[in-house]
DNA sequence: AAAGATTGAGAAATCAATCTTA
DNA sequence: TAAGATTGATTTCTCAATCTTT
């Protein structure tokens, strides 16, 4: 753990933190993932699109309402629609009152998969992450991830498009 | 926020926490990302690789020793070597006592380009991440992320391997 | 055969350019 | 011109196959 000469870095029990929040994030997105890819056959990608479009009361979304709730650029919301449409998950349909926009639609055969994902999907959440802390903890790491989400926001305000409202990413993609 | 009918999905405090972490995991990489790259030329993965080199005594390595410091695949490592030597940050050598294996090499313009990507990176990190949180908020975060981690190594053990040992990931790419 | 590493093909993410309607 | 969305090219990641040395 040497730090790099003449360069300043962060002290140890920073570094500490950092380097295990790293960790945790690239392997339990890695553990969930694998995870639900064996089980249902979703990335987690595909798993996020659907809980989205599934929490809607019409099963059907504004592609860039879509693309702003998972904070995704649109051309990578694209791409992946594509990808789903063509596994029939679901399907894009027109917009009447806007002809430029779009509709993406929950099929059913989407709906069948998010719904067997998600009770597995939240299991797995459970035994790697809040069976392993306190409700304390949980309160902390609310606390922490909604400062840090705030400081971001300041530093992306007045800055072009594709910054999403603020509402949370949620399947977890990404 | 409806859940899917018929699906035991988190508690409200468990997805609030749940969704805000998601969410600053992909935000603060990509901000991380998008400074490291404006400021340093550098992309997050460019970074971690450097980072770990740099930190050993000769600023060489083995290979494999990297993967896992990394934990990463050794294809996607030897992939990103690649680029990486193509722009001159590292070299490749062989190993005499192993002629299997291989070192990679810290070249001078890696090391420039790390010395100068540092102190700009943990500028950043301190920004978004540590000048937001308290001392006892950093610990609990640090607590948390090695439960979780903790609780990863048992569901890993027993596995092939690719698993690298305990030590954590640094310059923070994936 | 197993260990250390590379390769190439395919999947996914990013970037800039484009197309259509408002 | 700007908004909503798609497309194609490029880059990066992943997976399986390969190659060399032990």
């Amino acid at each position: 753990m040497e730090a790099v000469e003449s360069v300043p870095w962060l002290n140890e029990v920073e570094q500490r933190a950092w380097r295990a929040f790293l960790s945790v994030q690239s392997r339990l997105n890695a553990q969930l993932g694998r995870e639900m890819q064996e089980q249902s056959g979703l990335s987690n990608a595909d798993f996020a699109v659907l809980v989205r479009l599934s929490e809607h009361p019409d099963q059907r979304m504004r592609i860039l309402e879509l693309a702003r709730a998972l904070q995704w650029e649109k051309s990578r919301l694209s791409h992946q629609l594509t990808r789903m449409e063509q596994r029939g998950l679901l399907e894009r349909s027109n917009c009447r009152e806007d002809r430029r926009g779009a509709f993406v639609v929950l099929q059913p055969q989407g709906r069948e998969a998010v719904e067997s994902a998600a009770p597995k999907h939240v299991d797995a959440v459970r035994r790697y992450l809040f069976d392993e802390i306190s409700a304390e903890q949980v309160a902390t790491l609310t606390e922490i991830c909604q400062a840090v989400l705030s400081r971001l926001e300041l530093g992306c305000a007045g800055r072009e498009g594709e910054c999403g409202e603020s509402d949370a990413a949620c399947g977890g993609a990404d």
